[in-house]
DNA sequence: CTGTCGTACTTTATCTGTCGTAGTAATTTT
DNA sequence: AAAATTACTACGACAGATAAAGTACGACAG
């Protein structure tokens, strides 16, 4: 089990990269990242909506309501120009952090 | 920089990594981290002292107090077989983590 | 036609770890 | 004599994760 504390302030990263293939809603997104990771890592619901929120408070994502006729309205999320490049920063600094970290790891 | 959110999780890790190598003390350990990750880290003392706290309550850690005549008297650390499974069982998790949040990163 | 399951999301309240600020206390350096 | 370094403690604030519960709609089984 991957422990929260470990992924925290990678699940917002985590949001953008599926953003970057298209846009989408919690729902959906939730289900990508259980199939992607192969059920290894699951997203809490409250955290991924209240991921939303901060994206959409720090301009990295924009919301617009879907066009279903039917179920339950959806949320659709967009990736703004500012989300894309707070997504490559925290890439480069995902790949300082693993160095990092590695040097306090034995296999 | 490397944000803290990353590593929270991991400070408990490398403290006890850092104590494999024998017993130490707050200022000792925060000096080591710092060398070692050549800057590139530094963990705050509240951060330490307070990992310190949760380690020993979690019995992954025991403490003593140094002999030193002079000086400010330190408080020594010493990790516990309880100590030494956690870290091992940490370095699993990282590996995995590690694989986790590869899949959505993009170089 | 009722209950359950799956979809889709919201609200509230709580917990944990980090960190800013400040203070204590002794020694060493300038 | 002042400033820096060593070594640690106390307090309070904050952010992100999460548990629990609820709302709302459609589909499908019995």
């Amino acid at each position: 089990m991957i422990s929260s504390d470990v992924i925290r302030g990678y699940n917002d990263t985590i949001i953008l990269y599926l953003l970057l293939a298209g846009d989408s809603y919690g729902y959906e997104i939730s289900k990508n990242i259980r199939s992607i990771t192969k059920e290894e890592y699951v997203m809490k619901e409250t955290t991924l909506y209240s991921a939303f929120s901060r994206l959409e408070k720090n301009a990295f994502i924009e919301s617009y309501f879907g066009e279903e006729t039917q179920g339950k309205r959806r949320t659709y999320y967009r990736i703004t120009e500012k989300g894309r490049r707070y997504y490559k920063e925290k890439c480069r600094e995902w790949e300082l952090t693993k160095k990092v970290i590695n040097k306090f790891i034995e296999e």
